[in-house]
RNA sequence: GGGAGUGUAGCUCAGCUGGUAGAGCAACGCCCUUUUAAGGCGUAGGUCUUGGGUUCGAGUCCCAACACUCUCACCA
Protein backbone atom coordinates (compact mmCIF):
# COMPACT_ATOMS: atom_id res chain seq x y z
CA UNK A 1 0.00 0.00 0.00
CA UNK A 2 1.28 3.41 -0.90
CA UNK A 3 1.92 5.53 2.09
CA UNK A 4 2.78 8.49 -0.18
CA UNK A 5 -0.54 10.54 1.45
CA UNK A 6 -0.68 11.69 5.43
CA UNK A 7 -4.05 11.25 5.28
CA UNK A 8 -4.52 7.97 3.63
CA UNK A 9 -2.20 6.80 6.38
CA UNK A 10 -4.62 8.06 9.19
CA UNK A 11 -7.19 5.94 7.45
CA UNK A 12 -5.52 2.92 7.19
CA UNK A 13 -4.63 3.43 11.10
CA UNK A 14 -8.29 3.76 11.92
CA UNK A 15 -9.03 0.68 9.81
CA UNK A 16 -6.49 -1.08 12.28
CA UNK A 17 -7.91 0.03 14.97
CA UNK A 18 -11.45 -0.97 13.71
CA UNK A 19 -10.07 -4.69 12.81
CA UNK A 20 -8.76 -4.20 17.13
CA UNK A 21 -12.64 -4.14 17.82
CA UNK A 22 -13.43 -7.18 16.32
CA UNK A 23 -15.62 -5.37 13.46
CA UNK A 24 -15.29 -6.13 10.11
CA UNK A 25 -14.55 -3.30 8.34
CA UNK A 26 -15.95 -4.44 4.70
CA UNK A 27 -19.51 -6.00 6.14
CA UNK A 28 -21.85 -7.84 4.18
CA UNK A 29 -24.91 -8.84 3.02
CA UNK A 30 -27.59 -6.43 4.46
CA UNK A 31 -32.08 -7.15 4.65
CA UNK A 32 -34.16 -4.79 5.09
CA UNK A 33 -32.44 -1.47 4.27
CA UNK A 34 -34.79 1.31 3.67
CA UNK A 35 -34.00 4.25 0.87
CA UNK A 36 -33.14 7.66 2.29
CA UNK A 37 -36.04 9.27 0.66
CA UNK A 38 -38.70 6.19 1.71
CA UNK A 39 -37.73 6.96 5.20
CA UNK A 40 -38.59 11.15 4.65
CA UNK A 41 -41.54 10.43 4.16
CA UNK A 42 -42.36 7.81 6.34
CA UNK A 43 -41.31 10.26 8.81
CA UNK A 44 -43.83 13.37 7.31
CA UNK A 45 -46.33 12.24 10.35
CA UNK A 46 -43.83 12.37 13.05
CA UNK A 47 -44.19 15.57 15.07
CA UNK A 48 -40.88 17.49 16.33
CA UNK A 49 -38.66 16.00 18.97
CA UNK A 50 -40.86 12.97 18.44
CA UNK A 51 -40.57 9.57 17.45
CA UNK A 52 -42.39 7.06 15.11
CA UNK A 53 -45.17 5.77 17.40
CA UNK A 54 -45.09 2.54 15.89
CA UNK A 55 -41.74 1.53 17.82
CA UNK A 56 -40.64 0.27 14.57
CA UNK A 57 -36.89 -0.48 13.99
CA UNK A 58 -35.76 0.93 10.54
CA UNK A 59 -32.54 0.21 8.74
CA UNK A 60 -30.51 2.84 6.81
CA UNK A 61 -27.45 2.65 4.49
CA UNK A 62 -25.26 4.72 3.15
CA UNK A 63 -22.22 7.25 2.70
CA UNK A 64 -20.96 9.55 6.06
CA UNK A 65 -21.37 12.57 4.14
CA UNK A 66 -21.22 14.82 7.04
CA UNK A 67 -20.24 14.30 10.68
CA UNK A 68 -20.88 16.03 13.21
CA UNK A 69 -19.34 15.09 16.63
CA UNK A 70 -20.54 17.30 19.68
CA UNK A 71 -18.90 14.95 22.50
CA UNK A 72 -21.19 12.13 23.90
CA UNK A 73 -23.51 13.02 20.64
CA UNK A 74 -22.99 12.04 16.45
CA UNK A 75 -24.78 13.03 14.31
CA UNK A 76 -24.49 11.62 10.78
CA UNK A 77 -25.65 12.37 7.74
CA UNK A 78 -26.43 9.45 5.07
CA UNK A 79 -26.51 9.56 1.66
CA UNK A 80 -28.04 7.04 -0.96
CA UNK A 81 -28.81 6.85 -4.56
CA UNK A 82 -32.23 8.59 -3.22
CA UNK A 83 -31.07 11.11 -1.09
CA UNK A 84 -30.14 11.72 2.56
CA UNK A 85 -31.26 10.82 6.33
CA UNK A 86 -29.86 11.99 9.48
CA UNK A 87 -28.60 9.32 12.30
CA UNK A 88 -28.42 10.13 15.35
CA UNK A 89 -25.94 8.49 17.28
CA UNK A 90 -26.10 8.77 21.47
CA UNK A 91 -23.53 6.84 23.76
CA UNK A 92 -25.98 6.22 26.14
CA UNK A 93 -28.01 4.27 23.70
CA UNK A 94 -25.27 2.82 21.39
CA UNK A 95 -23.64 1.15 24.50
CA UNK A 96 -20.38 -1.10 23.79
CA UNK A 97 -20.50 0.35 19.91
CA UNK A 98 -19.15 3.65 21.18
CA UNK A 99 -15.76 2.92 20.05
CA UNK A 100 -16.95 2.34 16.63
CA UNK A 101 -19.06 5.32 16.46
CA UNK A 102 -16.24 7.52 17.81
CA UNK A 103 -14.16 6.33 14.92
CA UNK A 104 -16.49 7.09 11.55
CA UNK A 105 -15.23 9.34 9.39
CA UNK A 106 -16.38 11.37 6.26
CA UNK A 107 -16.65 8.78 3.42
CA UNK A 108 -17.16 5.27 5.42
CA UNK A 109 -20.18 3.66 3.99
CA UNK A 110 -22.36 2.72 7.19
CA UNK A 111 -25.60 1.04 8.03
CA UNK A 112 -27.49 2.19 11.39
CA UNK A 113 -30.93 0.67 12.66
CA UNK A 114 -33.06 2.41 15.26
CA UNK A 115 -36.27 4.02 15.87
CA UNK A 116 -37.25 6.67 13.18
CA UNK A 117 -38.03 10.03 14.53
CA UNK A 118 -37.58 13.84 14.36
CA UNK A 119 -35.28 16.05 15.93
CA UNK A 120 -36.76 19.31 17.79
CA UNK A 121 -35.69 21.21 15.16
CA UNK A 122 -37.65 18.62 12.29
CA UNK A 123 -34.70 16.90 11.31
CA UNK A 124 -35.70 13.30 10.37
CA UNK A 125 -33.09 10.88 12.29
CA UNK A 126 -32.73 7.09 12.94
CA UNK A 127 -31.85 7.41 16.75
CA UNK A 128 -29.22 4.83 16.27
CA UNK A 129 -29.43 1.20 18.48
CA UNK A 130 -26.98 -0.80 16.35
CA UNK A 131 -24.32 0.61 13.73
CA UNK A 132 -22.53 -1.66 11.16
CA UNK A 133 -19.61 -0.83 9.37
CA UNK A 134 -19.97 -1.82 5.64
CA UNK A 135 -16.97 -0.07 3.72
CA UNK A 136 -14.43 1.50 5.08
CA UNK A 137 -13.07 4.50 3.17
CA UNK A 138 -9.09 5.19 2.78
CA UNK A 139 -9.38 7.93 0.96
CA UNK A 140 -10.04 11.42 1.50
CA UNK A 141 -13.49 12.55 0.32
CA UNK A 142 -13.62 15.96 -1.69
CA UNK A 143 -14.89 19.34 0.44
CA UNK A 144 -18.51 19.11 1.68
CA UNK A 145 -19.54 22.24 0.99
CA UNK A 146 -18.36 22.82 -2.76
CA UNK A 147 -17.91 19.34 -3.51
CA UNK A 148 -16.01 17.88 -6.68
CA UNK A 149 -15.66 21.02 -8.98
CA UNK A 150 -12.41 20.01 -11.19
CA UNK A 151 -14.06 18.84 -13.79
CA UNK A 152 -11.13 16.73 -15.16
CA UNK A 153 -11.53 14.59 -11.79
CA UNK A 154 -15.04 14.76 -11.82
CA UNK A 155 -14.79 12.72 -15.32
CA UNK A 156 -12.17 10.36 -14.28
CA UNK A 157 -13.02 9.64 -11.08
CA UNK A 158 -17.25 9.45 -11.79
CA UNK A 159 -17.85 7.28 -8.74
CA UNK A 160 -16.59 10.33 -6.64
CA UNK A 161 -18.43 12.80 -8.49
CA UNK A 162 -22.19 11.12 -8.29
CA UNK A 163 -21.98 11.14 -4.41
CA UNK A 164 -19.63 14.04 -3.35
CA UNK A 165 -22.43 16.29 -6.28
CA UNK A 166 -25.81 15.32 -5.57
CA UNK A 167 -27.12 16.82 -8.77
CA UNK A 168 -25.24 14.47 -11.04
CA UNK A 169 -26.54 12.00 -9.00
CA UNK A 170 -29.86 13.17 -10.36
CA UNK A 171 -28.80 13.58 -13.63
CA UNK A 172 -28.09 10.36 -14.19
CA UNK A 173 -31.02 9.16 -12.48
CA UNK A 174 -32.93 11.14 -14.89
CA UNK A 175 -31.06 10.02 -17.93
CA UNK A 176 -31.76 6.30 -17.19
CA UNK A 177 -35.67 7.69 -16.54
CA UNK A 178 -35.66 9.28 -20.04
CA UNK A 179 -34.94 6.66 -21.89
CA UNK A 180 -36.79 4.07 -19.85
CA UNK A 181 -40.01 6.65 -21.01
CA UNK A 182 -38.76 6.54 -24.49
CA UNK A 183 -39.03 2.65 -24.69
CA UNK A 184 -41.99 2.55 -23.22
CA UNK A 185 -43.28 5.23 -25.78
CA UNK A 186 -42.14 2.83 -28.88
CA UNK A 187 -43.37 -0.29 -27.14
CA UNK A 188 -46.79 1.47 -26.55
CA UNK A 189 -46.25 1.99 -30.70
CA UNK A 190 -45.70 -1.66 -31.17
CA UNK A 191 -42.34 -1.25 -32.25
CA UNK A 192 -40.00 -3.94 -30.81
CA UNK A 193 -36.50 -3.47 -29.32
CA UNK A 194 -33.38 -5.12 -31.13
CA UNK A 195 -29.88 -5.61 -31.36
CA UNK A 196 -27.58 -5.22 -34.13
CA UNK A 197 -24.01 -6.08 -34.86
CA UNK A 198 -21.30 -3.70 -33.12
CA UNK A 199 -18.75 -5.11 -35.20
CA UNK A 200 -19.32 -4.85 -38.86
CA UNK A 201 -17.22 -5.67 -42.04
CA UNK A 202 -18.56 -3.07 -43.79
CA UNK A 203 -19.42 0.61 -41.55
CA UNK A 204 -22.55 1.89 -43.66
CA UNK A 205 -25.46 3.84 -42.97
CA UNK A 206 -23.68 7.16 -41.87
CA UNK A 207 -20.92 9.39 -43.14
CA UNK A 208 -18.36 9.07 -40.47
CA UNK A 209 -14.71 7.77 -39.94
CA UNK A 210 -14.85 4.45 -38.16
CA UNK A 211 -12.32 2.44 -35.66
CA UNK A 212 -11.07 -0.62 -36.52
CA UNK A 213 -10.53 -3.29 -34.52
CA UNK A 214 -9.70 -6.93 -35.19
CA UNK A 215 -11.12 -10.77 -34.81
CA UNK A 216 -7.63 -13.00 -34.08
CA UNK A 217 -9.05 -16.50 -34.81
CA UNK A 218 -10.84 -15.42 -37.82
CA UNK A 219 -7.75 -13.00 -38.79
CA UNK A 220 -10.56 -10.03 -39.87
CA UNK A 221 -10.57 -6.43 -39.58
CA UNK A 222 -13.80 -5.16 -38.21
CA UNK A 223 -15.28 -2.26 -38.27
CA UNK A 224 -16.97 -0.37 -34.50
CA UNK A 225 -20.31 0.18 -36.24
CA UNK A 226 -21.13 4.41 -36.96
CA UNK A 227 -25.36 3.61 -37.35
CA UNK A 228 -27.11 0.43 -37.25
CA UNK A 229 -29.02 1.52 -39.85
CA UNK A 230 -28.42 -1.01 -42.52
CA UNK A 231 -28.52 -3.97 -40.48
CA UNK A 232 -32.34 -2.38 -38.80
CA UNK A 233 -33.38 -2.33 -42.55
CA UNK A 234 -32.20 -5.69 -43.46
CA UNK A 235 -35.04 -6.56 -40.27
CA UNK A 236 -37.67 -4.69 -42.33
CA UNK A 237 -37.02 -6.84 -45.12
CA UNK A 238 -37.17 -9.34 -42.83
CA UNK A 239 -40.55 -8.78 -41.69
CA UNK A 240 -40.30 -7.03 -38.20
CA UNK A 241 -42.04 -3.64 -39.61
CA UNK A 242 -41.67 -2.09 -36.80
CA UNK A 243 -38.01 -2.04 -34.85
CA UNK A 244 -35.82 0.18 -32.70
CA UNK A 245 -32.59 -0.51 -31.28
CA UNK A 246 -30.90 1.98 -28.37
CA UNK A 247 -27.09 1.39 -28.45
CA UNK A 248 -23.82 2.75 -28.92
CA UNK A 249 -22.44 4.31 -32.16
CA UNK A 250 -18.58 4.79 -32.60
CA UNK A 251 -17.15 7.49 -34.63
CA UNK A 252 -13.33 8.50 -34.60
CA UNK A 253 -13.17 12.03 -35.43
CA UNK A 254 -13.04 14.88 -32.71
CA UNK A 255 -14.09 15.52 -29.52
CA UNK A 256 -16.12 18.28 -28.34
CA UNK A 257 -18.72 20.31 -26.48
CA UNK A 258 -21.34 17.66 -28.61
CA UNK A 259 -19.36 14.89 -29.56
CA UNK A 260 -18.03 11.81 -27.75
CA UNK A 261 -16.39 8.79 -29.92
CA UNK A 262 -18.54 6.61 -28.50
CA UNK A 263 -22.70 7.87 -28.29
CA UNK A 264 -25.86 7.14 -27.61
CA UNK A 265 -28.33 6.67 -30.70
CA UNK A 266 -32.22 5.41 -31.00
CA UNK A 267 -33.02 4.51 -34.56
CA UNK A 268 -35.96 3.40 -35.33
CA UNK A 269 -37.78 2.16 -38.72
CA UNK A 270 -42.02 2.14 -39.19
CA UNK A 271 -43.15 0.18 -42.32
CA UNK A 272 -45.44 1.73 -44.47
CA UNK A 273 -44.76 5.25 -43.00
CA UNK A 274 -42.79 8.49 -44.76
CA UNK A 275 -40.51 11.19 -43.07
CA UNK A 276 -43.72 13.03 -42.31
CA UNK A 277 -44.40 10.24 -40.06
CA UNK A 278 -41.47 10.17 -38.49
CA UNK A 279 -41.64 13.81 -38.14
CA UNK A 280 -44.78 13.63 -35.74
CA UNK A 281 -43.49 10.76 -33.75
CA UNK A 282 -40.38 12.53 -32.98
CA UNK A 283 -42.46 15.86 -32.37
CA UNK A 284 -44.83 13.88 -30.16
CA UNK A 285 -41.86 12.10 -28.49
CA UNK A 286 -39.73 15.03 -27.49
CA UNK A 287 -42.74 16.74 -26.29
CA UNK A 288 -44.15 14.64 -24.15
CA UNK A 289 -40.78 14.06 -22.47
CA UNK A 290 -39.99 18.04 -22.15
CA UNK A 291 -43.06 17.73 -20.65
CA UNK A 292 -42.95 15.57 -18.25
CA UNK A 293 -38.69 16.51 -17.15
CA UNK A 294 -38.77 19.92 -17.89
CA UNK A 295 -40.74 23.19 -16.10
CA UNK A 296 -43.17 24.38 -18.89
CA UNK A 297 -42.56 24.20 -22.94
CA UNK A 298 -39.99 26.96 -22.87
CA UNK A 299 -36.50 25.55 -21.25
CA UNK A 300 -33.06 27.50 -21.32
CA UNK A 301 -30.11 25.37 -22.84
CA UNK A 302 -27.20 27.11 -23.05
CA UNK A 303 -28.24 30.61 -22.49
CA UNK A 304 -30.74 30.08 -25.13
CA UNK A 305 -34.63 29.85 -24.92
CA UNK A 306 -35.92 27.36 -26.66
CA UNK A 307 -40.05 26.82 -27.00
CA UNK A 308 -41.19 23.40 -27.52
CA UNK A 309 -44.31 24.11 -28.17
CA UNK A 310 -46.64 22.73 -31.03
CA UNK A 311 -46.37 22.58 -33.97
CA UNK A 312 -42.98 22.93 -34.83
CA UNK A 313 -41.18 24.68 -37.72
CA UNK A 314 -40.99 22.33 -40.64
CA UNK A 315 -39.11 24.68 -43.50
CA UNK A 316 -37.38 23.19 -46.47
CA UNK A 317 -33.82 23.30 -46.55
CA UNK A 318 -33.61 25.48 -49.68
CA UNK A 319 -35.97 28.37 -48.26
CA UNK A 320 -34.23 28.25 -45.18
CA UNK A 321 -30.64 28.39 -47.34
CA UNK A 322 -32.44 31.34 -49.33
CA UNK A 323 -33.26 33.00 -46.03
CA UNK A 324 -30.00 33.17 -44.48
CA UNK A 325 -27.22 33.27 -47.17
CA UNK A 326 -29.10 35.28 -49.18
CA UNK A 327 -28.28 32.35 -52.53
CA UNK A 328 -30.80 30.20 -54.31
CA UNK A 329 -29.74 26.55 -54.11
CA UNK A 330 -30.01 26.60 -57.91
CA UNK A 331 -28.08 28.74 -58.53
CA UNK A 332 -24.64 27.62 -58.33
CA UNK A 333 -22.44 30.47 -59.58
CA UNK A 334 -24.38 32.38 -56.12
CA UNK A 335 -23.37 30.11 -54.12
CA UNK A 336 -19.76 29.33 -55.06
CA UNK A 337 -19.59 33.14 -54.77
CA UNK A 338 -20.86 33.30 -51.09
CA UNK A 339 -19.17 30.28 -49.84
CA UNK A 340 -15.90 31.85 -51.21
CA UNK A 341 -16.89 35.43 -49.01
CA UNK A 342 -17.43 32.96 -46.03
CA UNK A 343 -13.63 31.93 -46.90
CA UNK A 344 -14.04 27.67 -46.72
CA UNK A 345 -11.71 25.74 -49.28
CA UNK A 346 -14.00 24.84 -52.74
CA UNK A 347 -12.39 23.72 -55.52
CA UNK A 348 -12.50 20.16 -56.39
CA UNK A 349 -15.58 20.10 -54.48
CA UNK A 350 -19.13 18.92 -55.93
CA UNK A 351 -21.79 21.43 -56.05
CA UNK A 352 -23.78 19.73 -53.81
CA UNK A 353 -21.14 19.52 -50.85
CA UNK A 354 -20.46 22.90 -51.52
CA UNK A 355 -24.46 23.99 -50.76
CA UNK A 356 -24.57 21.78 -47.88
CA UNK A 357 -20.85 23.53 -46.24
CA UNK A 358 -22.91 26.57 -46.67
CA UNK A 359 -26.11 25.87 -45.16
CA UNK A 360 -23.60 24.33 -42.42
CA UNK A 361 -21.81 27.82 -42.35
CA UNK A 362 -25.06 30.09 -42.50
CA UNK A 363 -28.32 28.39 -41.18
CA UNK A 364 -27.65 25.99 -38.67
CA UNK A 365 -26.58 28.73 -35.36
CA UNK A 366 -30.37 30.32 -36.28
CA UNK A 367 -32.21 27.07 -35.47
CA UNK A 368 -32.89 27.82 -31.77
CA UNK A 369 -36.67 26.68 -31.76
CA UNK A 370 -37.21 23.01 -32.76
CA UNK A 371 -36.96 22.87 -36.19
CA UNK A 372 -37.55 19.97 -39.11
CA UNK A 373 -35.00 20.94 -41.99
CA UNK A 374 -37.10 18.82 -45.20
CA UNK A 375 -36.26 18.03 -48.06
CA UNK A 376 -32.51 17.89 -48.22
CA UNK A 377 -30.26 17.63 -52.04
CA UNK A 378 -30.69 13.94 -52.73
CA UNK A 379 -27.09 13.78 -53.86
CA UNK A 380 -26.41 14.20 -50.03
CA UNK A 381 -29.25 11.50 -49.15
CA UNK A 382 -28.03 8.24 -50.53
CA UNK A 383 -29.94 5.78 -48.57
CA UNK A 384 -33.04 8.41 -49.04
CA UNK A 385 -36.09 7.86 -51.16
CA UNK A 386 -36.71 11.10 -53.90
CA UNK A 387 -39.32 13.34 -53.93
CA UNK A 388 -41.65 11.91 -56.66
CA UNK A 389 -42.26 15.26 -58.21
CA UNK A 390 -39.00 16.68 -57.40
CA UNK A 391 -36.43 13.73 -57.90
CA UNK A 392 -33.49 16.42 -57.07
CA UNK A 393 -34.97 16.45 -53.66
CA UNK A 394 -34.74 13.53 -50.81
CA UNK A 395 -37.71 12.43 -48.25
CA UNK A 396 -34.99 13.85 -45.80
CA UNK A 397 -35.50 15.99 -42.90
CA UNK A 398 -32.76 16.78 -39.86
CA UNK A 399 -34.42 18.28 -36.48
CA UNK A 400 -32.41 21.04 -35.32
CA UNK A 401 -33.12 22.38 -31.24
CA UNK A 402 -30.98 24.67 -29.63
CA UNK A 403 -28.29 25.21 -32.76
CA UNK A 404 -27.74 21.60 -32.56
CA UNK A 405 -28.40 18.41 -34.87
CA UNK A 406 -30.48 16.57 -32.71
CA UNK A 407 -32.31 13.74 -35.56
CA UNK A 408 -32.30 12.78 -38.97
CA UNK A 409 -34.67 11.04 -40.44
CA UNK A 410 -35.91 9.89 -44.16
CA UNK A 411 -38.39 7.53 -46.19
CA UNK A 412 -36.31 4.83 -46.68
CA UNK A 413 -34.87 4.04 -50.09
CA UNK A 414 -36.06 0.48 -51.11
CA UNK A 415 -35.23 -0.04 -54.32
CA UNK A 416 -32.21 -1.96 -55.26
CA UNK A 417 -30.94 -0.83 -58.03
CA UNK A 418 -31.70 2.77 -57.06
CA UNK A 419 -29.79 2.24 -53.94
CA UNK A 420 -26.62 0.16 -55.97
CA UNK A 421 -26.20 3.12 -58.14
CA UNK A 422 -26.24 5.76 -55.00
CA UNK A 423 -23.19 3.08 -53.34
CA UNK A 424 -21.67 3.53 -56.36
CA UNK A 425 -21.78 7.37 -56.66
CA UNK A 426 -18.90 9.29 -54.86
CA UNK A 427 -19.13 12.98 -54.29
CA UNK A 428 -15.88 14.88 -54.43
CA UNK A 429 -15.05 17.21 -51.67
CA UNK A 430 -16.71 14.50 -48.74
CA UNK A 431 -13.94 13.01 -46.74
CA UNK A 432 -16.46 10.32 -45.76
CA UNK A 433 -19.07 8.97 -47.32
CA UNK A 434 -22.77 7.21 -46.39
CA UNK A 435 -22.31 5.27 -49.74
CA UNK A 436 -19.93 2.98 -48.89
CA UNK A 437 -20.83 -0.01 -50.86
CA UNK A 438 -22.81 -2.90 -49.02
CA UNK A 439 -23.95 -5.43 -51.56
CA UNK A 440 -25.39 -8.00 -48.64
CA UNK A 441 -27.51 -4.98 -48.12
CA UNK A 442 -28.30 -4.42 -51.98
CA UNK A 443 -29.11 -8.31 -51.59
CA UNK A 444 -31.84 -7.84 -49.06
CA UNK A 445 -33.48 -4.69 -50.80
CA UNK A 446 -33.92 -7.46 -53.85
CA UNK A 447 -35.58 -9.35 -51.77
CA UNK A 448 -38.09 -5.49 -51.28
CA UNK A 449 -38.39 -3.58 -48.31
CA UNK A 450 -41.65 -2.15 -47.32
CA UNK A 451 -41.35 1.44 -47.77
CA UNK A 452 -40.64 2.59 -44.26
CA UNK A 453 -39.84 5.26 -42.34
CA UNK A 454 -36.89 5.73 -40.78
CA UNK A 455 -35.58 8.15 -37.25
CA UNK A 456 -32.40 8.69 -35.53
CA UNK A 457 -32.33 10.63 -32.27
CA UNK A 458 -28.48 11.32 -30.49
CA UNK A 459 -30.10 10.31 -27.07
CA UNK A 460 -27.26 12.18 -25.35
CA UNK A 461 -27.92 15.02 -26.98
CA UNK A 462 -31.69 14.75 -26.21
CA UNK A 463 -30.62 14.14 -22.83
CA UNK A 464 -28.54 17.54 -22.98
CA UNK A 465 -31.47 19.46 -23.82
CA UNK A 466 -33.63 17.98 -21.41
CA UNK A 467 -31.56 18.82 -18.38
CA UNK A 468 -30.29 21.66 -19.57
CA UNK A 469 -26.34 20.19 -19.97
CA UNK A 470 -23.88 22.16 -21.82
CA UNK A 471 -21.49 19.78 -22.55
CA UNK A 472 -23.03 16.22 -23.86
CA UNK A 473 -19.76 15.29 -21.23
CA UNK A 474 -21.71 16.13 -18.14
CA UNK A 475 -24.65 13.27 -19.78
CA UNK A 476 -22.11 10.51 -20.33
CA UNK A 477 -21.13 8.81 -16.80
CA UNK A 478 -17.94 7.70 -18.50
CA UNK A 479 -16.43 10.69 -21.37
CA UNK A 480 -13.50 9.54 -23.21
CA UNK A 481 -10.53 11.20 -21.85
CA UNK A 482 -6.32 11.44 -22.53
CA UNK A 483 -4.84 8.94 -20.38
CA UNK A 484 -3.24 10.85 -17.94
C1' G B 1 -4.83 19.36 -35.69
C1' G B 2 -5.11 25.39 -34.98
C1' G B 3 -6.18 29.45 -31.35
C1' A B 4 -7.29 31.23 -26.23
C1' G B 5 -7.48 30.05 -21.01
C1' U B 6 -6.45 27.03 -16.65
C1' G B 7 -3.03 23.75 -13.48
C1' U B 8 -0.81 26.32 -5.87
C1' A B 9 -2.26 21.49 0.68
C1' G B 10 -6.82 15.64 0.35
C1' C B 11 -10.90 19.34 -1.57
C1' U B 12 -12.49 24.69 -2.80
C1' C B 13 -9.66 28.84 -3.76
C1' A B 14 -6.23 33.56 -2.62
C1' G B 15 -1.19 34.85 -3.79
C1' C B 16 0.02 42.65 -6.77
C1' U B 17 4.85 45.32 -11.15
C1' G B 18 9.87 38.67 -9.31
C1' G B 19 12.03 38.87 -2.67
C1' U B 20 11.36 32.41 -0.85
C1' A B 21 3.58 29.86 0.72
C1' G B 22 -1.91 31.67 2.62
C1' A B 23 -7.37 30.97 3.94
C1' G B 24 -11.79 27.92 4.50
C1' C B 25 -13.24 22.86 4.65
C1' A B 26 -11.09 18.05 5.72
C1' A B 27 -7.18 15.84 9.11
C1' C B 28 -4.73 15.42 14.21
C1' G B 29 -5.22 16.73 19.91
C1' C B 30 -8.58 18.68 23.74
C1' C B 31 -13.88 20.44 25.23
C1' C B 32 -19.11 19.81 24.25
C1' U B 33 -25.98 14.99 24.41
C1' U B 34 -30.45 17.99 19.51
C1' U B 35 -26.32 19.43 15.53
C1' U B 36 -27.74 21.23 10.13
C1' A B 37 -21.49 23.59 5.91
C1' A B 38 -22.37 22.53 14.22
C1' G B 39 -19.14 25.46 17.57
C1' G B 40 -14.58 26.73 20.71
C1' C B 41 -9.11 26.30 21.75
C1' G B 42 -4.62 24.25 19.80
C1' U B 43 -1.42 21.41 16.05
C1' A B 44 0.28 19.64 11.61
C1' G B 45 0.02 19.62 6.39
C1' G B 46 3.29 22.01 -0.07
C1' U B 47 8.97 18.93 -5.48
C1' C B 48 3.40 25.71 -6.45
C1' U B 49 1.57 19.84 -13.11
C1' U B 50 6.58 18.33 -15.33
C1' G B 51 11.36 19.68 -17.65
C1' G B 52 14.58 23.48 -19.20
C1' G B 53 15.98 28.86 -19.25
C1' U B 54 16.52 34.26 -17.61
C1' U B 55 17.87 36.33 -12.72
C1' C B 56 21.68 37.53 -6.87
C1' G B 57 16.64 35.49 -6.27
C1' A B 58 10.94 32.41 -9.92
C1' G B 59 4.34 30.15 -7.69
C1' U B 60 5.09 34.91 -10.43
C1' C B 61 8.97 36.23 -16.44
C1' C B 62 10.53 33.10 -21.10
C1' C B 63 10.62 28.19 -23.83
C1' A B 64 8.93 23.18 -24.19
C1' A B 65 5.95 18.94 -22.60
C1' C B 66 1.46 16.86 -20.27
C1' A B 67 -3.76 17.25 -18.86
C1' C B 68 -8.38 19.80 -18.68
C1' U B 69 -11.87 23.88 -20.32
C1' C B 70 -13.61 27.06 -24.20
C1' U B 71 -13.28 27.76 -29.42
C1' C B 72 -12.36 26.62 -34.79
C1' A B 73 -11.91 22.53 -38.19
C1' C B 74 -14.26 17.20 -39.09
C1' C B 75 -18.94 15.08 -37.67
C1' A B 76 -24.45 13.47 -35.01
Amino acid sequence: MEDTNKLEQQRHEKLARIKELGVDPYGQRLDGVESASQLQSKAVDIPEGGKADDGKIVIAAGRIVLLRDIGRLIFITLRDCSGTVQIGISKKVIGEQWPLAKLLELGDIISASGQLGRTKTGEVTIWAENITMLSKSLLQPPEKFHGLADVDIRYRQRYVDLWANPEVMELFKKRSDIIADIRRFLRERTFFEVETPMMQTVAGGAAAKPFITHHNSLNMDLFLRIAPELFLKRLLVGGMDRVFEINRNFRNEGLSRRHNPEFTMLELYQAYADYNIMMDLAEEMICQLVEKYCEGSKIEFNKMEVDFSKPWRREKYADLLKEHSGCDIDDIKAVRQKAKEIGFEQKDMDDAVVINKLFEATVEENLINPTFVIDYPAKLCPLTKCKKDEPEYAERFELFIGKMELANAYTELNDPAVQEKNFQLQLAGQDETMATMDADFVNALKYGMPPAGGLGIGIDRLIMILTGAASIRDVILFPLLKQK
